[in-house]
RNA sequence: CGGGGCGUAGCGUAGUCUGGUAGCGCGCCUGGUUUGGGACCAGGAUGUCGGGAGUUCAAAUCUCUCCGCCCCGACCA
């Protein structure tokens, strides 16, 4: 299927010439939006009626590599802490992924819908997530004194208008979508458009009889997701997530894959499993235990309080110490042991002990153990001792006395201390083996863009979202929700795509296709009539141009085309013109190659094919 | 909220310790010279020094207070 070489797959019409716009206007078959398109695209794609606002310097306050392009390019300007207005430029490109979102939506039949931003405290107070929410939820009161919330999410919502809607299993499955712009009150607003507080989100909530259709959606949602993704050209992971405070069961993230993301991802190079670090199990490992060769014995360790300390005072790996952590909830005190070189999963061991938990207070620490921490251990602890599994392969291992300033070696379990609980306590490392048995794990890190839920019932229970089924019997509606952080994903995307002269949007998403930059504008009527000749060509092929007609000099105009992240560019000079040809280079090419004039729009067409 | 830091022209900053009435680079405006990689020369505009109160003959500078912002920790798209 020949598709329009246009990124959002919409067809541009384009008009011969203004006095056709009157014509057009009476003609029922082609309607004002896209009229106002067409003319928006004459007034904005030539340099000089657009706005374009760089800066050399980026301002103190940007960290991340995105944040500081974003910032440079014009895309963004701060309004106040996590809130950020998209300026011309920065608007395209959030416009062009709601596109690519929207598109995909569409073809797994979610239908678009638009709910309020303000949302009344009553529907909240329903699940009970008024109180439970936190501060992240900006509340506010209206005139009358009325509660409110600027929606963070919107379960709430939809859950109330598909209950009132809903009477019969026939209308199902349902899903509605919307994007739309959501306020959390985050405690702390970093990273630009990364982690605002204000952001742009695209949420979708499905409505089904059973479970079977809630699985079906899930996969074809999952399915979108990665062609969403694959269209925005990302390098992107869908990893196995944990469920979190939204409630429900079956999850998966979205991340965007670089070195400045927030999230941990443990992943196998051989297979398709990834999964957060948060969830990823650390396998039993398949090494025995080994035979205990020493009598355990007590060394003195005098100011060694830390693993690394004993390890290098006693010359021994971290991987041969034992890690005692004491943590408490409410009045129980349990002892956690793992591999000195490994670290506790809060997650894990909160699933493990039932509830939250925190570590123990040094009072009641030393009340326990009776020595400060830096010193504890396992052996002649009275109190529950759950040990990770790859503790359990230990032997003749080092731990705490018990003793300020003393440890014990050659201890062993079964001798010198009773056989622990076992349970998987920690975070899995580069090089443990893969839990689907495939090889080993990898980690990298990811920025968060998606993440889809199956909810089950517990909104439509809460809010008594039901439904006749066939027998005529009352059912509650299985739930799914599926977020996209649409805002994040151009932080996103630029982390992944930038060089030191600035962003290398993939063209799908990038602010404009082409760049046509002429020399000497104002001096050459060769250079004149190639540049608006090629101009016209390209806009008329729906191609997003941007001619730089501003009277500056080259290099201003390279080093911006550059920094804003324009994937093609065509030079129009006289040096090349008298040969019949222009200059064509892509972003990230090294260098530009001469094509010839007639054939240059096919050669860039071609590029756009490839990209 | 806890810990650290900052607030001086649109952006980046000096000056703050040691009080004497604000400087530099980029950007902006005018004129000229330039014009294949963020030009050069000359001239120019822009500052309630975050707000308020206090100390002082005098406060960007010292004191108090409020506000905003950034960084490190707990939340999440």
């Amino acid at each position: 299927m020949s598709k329009p070489p246009c990124e959002c797959g919409e067809k541009k019409i384009s008009y011969p010439n203004p006095g056709f716009l009157c014509f057009s206007i009476r003609n029922p078959s082609i309607n004002s939006v896209k009229i106002a398109a067409y003319l928006s695209v004459e007034y904005t794609m030539r340099a000089s009626h657009f706005f374009l606002s760089t800066l050399k310097e980026a301002p103190a306050e940007a960290e991340l590599v995105s944040h500081r392009l974003m910032l440079r390019a014009g895309y963004i300007k701060k309004l106040g802490s996590g809130l950020y207005t998209w300026m011309p430029l920065g608007l395209r490109v959030l416009r062009k992924i709601e596109a690519v979102v929207r598109d995909e939506m569409n073809t797994v039949g979610a239908l678009e819908v638009l709910m309020p931003a303000v949302q009344p405290a009553e529907l909240w107070q329903e699940t009970g997530r008024w109180d439970q929410f936190g501060p992240q939820m900006l509340k506010i009161r209206d005139r009358h004194a009325r509660e409110f919330c600027f929606g963070p999410t919107h379960e709430e919502v939809v859950t109330d208008v598909v209950r009132r809607e809903i009477k019969s299993y026939r209308q199902l499955p349902l899903t509605l979508y919307q994007i739309q712009t959501k306020f959390r009150d985050e405690i702390r607003p970093r990273f630009g458009v990364m982690r605002a507080r204000e952001f742009v989100m695209k949420d979708a909530y499905s409505f089904h009889a059973d479970f079977a259709g809630l699985q079906t959606t899930y996969q074809s949602m999952y399915a979108a997701y990665s062609r969403i993704f694959t269209r925005l050209g990302l390098k992107f992971r869908a990893v196995a997530a944990d469920t979190g405070a939204i409630g429900g069961s079956g999850s998966h993230e979205f991340h965007v894959l670089a070195d400045s993301g927030e999230d941990a991802i443990a992943w196998c190079p051989q297979s398709d499993y990834a999964a957060n670090i948060e969830l990823a199990e650390a396998v039993a490992p398949a090494a025995v235990r080994g035979v205990a060769q020493e009598a355990m014995h007590k060394i003195a360790t005098p100011g060694y309080c830390s693993i690394e300390a004993v390890s290098v005072a006693l010359n021994l790996p971290a991987a041969q110490l034992v890690k005692t952590l004491l943590v408490q909830s409410g009045e129980t005190v349990v002892a956690l042991l793992l591999r000195g070189d490994h670290q506790l999963n809060e997650i894990k061991a909160a699933k493990v002990l039932g509830q939250e938990f925190r570590l123990a207070d040094e009072a009641v620490l030393r009340t326990v153990t009776g020595c400060a921490p830096g010193s504890i251990g396992p052996v002649g602890l009275s109190i529950r001792v759950i040990a990770d599994r790859s503790v359990m392969t230990m032997s003749d291992f080092v731990c705490g006395a018990n003793e300020e300033g003393y440890h014990w070696r050659g201890v062993n379990f079964g001798r010198d201390l009773p056989e622990p609980e076992v349970a998987d306590l920690r975070n899995v490392v580069s090089g443990d083996p893969s839990p689907d048995g495939q090889g080993e794990l990898a980690l990298c890190r990811g920025i968060e863009v998606g993440h889809i839920f199956q909810l089950r019932t517990t909104y439509s229970a809460a809010m008594s979202c039901q439904f006749l089924d066939e027998q005529g019997q009352s059912q509650i509606a299985e739930m799914g929700c599926y977020g996209i952080g649409v805002s994040r994903i151009v932080a996103a995307a630029i982390e992944q795509n930038f060089d030191d002269r600035g962003m290398c949007l993939p063209a799908a998403i990038a602010p404009f296709t082409l760049a046509i930059v002429p020399v000497g504008l104002r001096k050459s009527e060769a250079v004149r009539e190639m540049s608006e000749r090629l101009y016209v060509e390209f806009s008329r092929l729906g191609i997003d141009v941007l001619l730089d007609d501003r009277d500056e000099r080259l290099g201003v105009m390279f080093a911006e085309m550059e920094l804003i992240g324009i994937p093609h560019r065509l030079v129009i000079g006289e040096r090349a013109l008298v040969a019949g040809e222009v200059e064509y280079q892509g972003r990230t090419d090294l260098q530009a190659q001469r094509v010839s004039t007639e054939g240059c729009v096919a050669w860039v067409l071609e590029k756009l094919k490839l990209r």
